[in-house]
DNA sequence: TCTGGGGTCCTAGGACCC
DNA sequence: TCTGGGGTCCTAGGACCC
């Protein structure tokens, strides 16, 4: 906890939605229920107009769509999008200071201290320092809005920031950190989960008043030596984590639910080469390669496992972890279905050795070459013309201009045609196999009407 | 038609080593 | 009243976060 109230910590509010309702006028002021659209999806982000009628982020898009009216947009989520709109965001704070912690697309912490000697760091200081950045945040965004908590370390900050969302700010004085942190419920005290938050219930905790009156020694019996001594801290706001710009991954992996659990070993097979091809290319596009292969799966029951094997040396070749995450499938085996697998990679280091000359797919493979016929064909056909477009997807037609796809079904697909500088446009329908309809990259929000120009990237 | 996807950190036991 | 004491690596699982 420092003396002065230099963190902040912004949260975009309702982030992914907010995006939609910019990039698509129909759309604002109605329900938007981002997430997976399919029977299994569970929902990312729901506007605050979807918050009214119940949905709620993690919850399952089937009981979202019970709950919201007709008309809400449930839509599957357009990650470059919201990347291009993040790294606005993230370069506005990178502005404010080099040291800045991204923590997720929509999140970030911002060392107030660092990078401006003499900056004014009082509580008016930084209060119109956070009343700018909103301003600025929205004007480059086309008016994404974010929420900013400043205060005397990342724990304040981010409960700051919590304390009045949408589109607020709130500075703690340094000094008043307890009379804040104190009435609140334990479950705002980020690491105080849904199984935490049991455990301190039935011991009678429900506020951070209540933690605080606890001895060390019980909540470390409570939690562990490292969680119980970190509750024992937090409920003091003793807090000396620092802001830290740059943080290497330390793993990279890629899973998969799918509509119907699985059994077949061929398909799922099929499965694990993808997924092992997409880390792979990943691993080598940030120049990374590991030692730990991971093979993650989730049976009928939700009963989840993993299983993993150490490589003396590291590597990013994909039949490579292909081979092992095979094996471990065959190991752990399919009994009763998989709803759900997963390949990973860990223990990453920068490049691989093995791969310093190495060219690129056409190479012999280092062991168990995969030849084509390994895998036979999957039992069903090719998936209807429909399944190209999904809810959300931006689209272009050669007559009708840009749009994005509403829904899909029965061979077609419906279309509204507008883009983030047009008023609300007309719906039409397709055949879903209409040669003039293209899927497109997300509209620039910077042109258009009535939105402030923002910087060039 | 219950329960995504991509991560991080911690714990705990056994192997192994000095 | 046996039996040592750490340290590190590997594997598996769990809690948590957005």
């Amino acid at each position: 906890m420092r003396r002065e109230a230099s963190i902040l910590h912004l949260d975009l509010d309702a982030f992914f939605a907010a995006v939609e309702q910019r990039d698509k006028p129909s759309l604002r002021g109605r329900p938007v229920v981002v997430g997976g659209v399919g029977g299994r999806g569970v929902v990312a982000t729901a506007s605050y107009e979807a918050r009214a009628y119940g949905a709620r982020s993690a919850m399952s898009t089937a009981e979202a769509r019970r709950r919201c009216p007709a008309g809400t947009a449930f839509l599957g989520g357009r990650f470059a999008a919201y990347r291009r709109t993040s790294d606005v965001v993230m370069e506005l704070l990178r502005e404010l200071s080099p040291l800045m912690e991204p923590a997720s697309l929509d999140e970030a912490y911002v060392d107030l201290a660092a990078g401006s000697p003499g900056r004014d760091l009082s509580v008016d200081g930084v209060t119109a320092l956070g009343r700018r950045l909103k301003e600025r945040i929205a004007a480059a965004t086309g008016g994404v809005t974010g929420s900013v908590g400043i205060g005397s370390s990342k724990l304040m900050a981010k409960i700051a920031s919590d304390l009045d969302k949408p589109d607020g700010l709130v500075v703690v004085p340094p000094g008043s950190e307890l009379d804040v942190l104190h009435p609140l419920p334990v479950t705002r005290l980020g690491g105080v989960g849904p199984a935490t938050a049991e455990r301190l219930h039935q011991i009678g905790v429900k506020t951070v008043a209540d933690l605080a009156a606890r001895s060390l020694p019980d909540l470390v019996a409570l939690a562990g030596r490292a969680h119980g001594g970190g509750l024992y801290a937090l409920a003091r706001a003793e807090d000396d984590r620092p802001v830290v710009a740059e943080r290497g991954a330390k793993s990279v992996s890629q899973e998969s639910t799918f509509e119907r659990d699985l059994t077949d070993l061929a398909v799922l097979t099929r499965e694990i080469d993808t997924m092992a091809a997409r880390v792979a290319s990943r691993l080598r596009d940030a120049a990374l390669s590991g030692r730990t292969v991971t093979l993650k799966l989730r049976r009928y029951d939700f009963t989840t496992l993993t299983r993993s094997q150490t490589l003396p040396q590291p590597t990013d070749d994909p039949r490579t972890i292909a081979s092992i995450a095979r094996r471990l499938l065959t190991e752990a085996g399919t009994a009763g279905g998989l709803r759900l697998l997963g390949v990973g990679v860990s223990g990453l280091s920068p490049y691989a050795q093995g791969d310093l000359f190495a060219a690129d797919d056409d190479l012999p493979a280092e062991e168990d070459p995969l030849p084509a016929d390994d895998v036979p064909e999957a039992p069903e056909g090719p998936l209807p013309a429909e399944h190209r477009w999904w809810p959300g997807q931006d689209v272009r037609h050669d007559e009708l201009g840009a749009g994005w796809v509403w829904g899909r079904g029965l061979g077609r697909v419906t279309v509204r045609f507008e883009g983030p500088g047009t008023p609300p446009g007309p719906v039409r329908t397709l055949p879903a196999d209409d040669p003039a309809l293209h899927a497109a990259e997300p509209p620039d929000w910077r042109v258009g009407a009535g939105t402030p120009a923002g910087p060039e990237p």
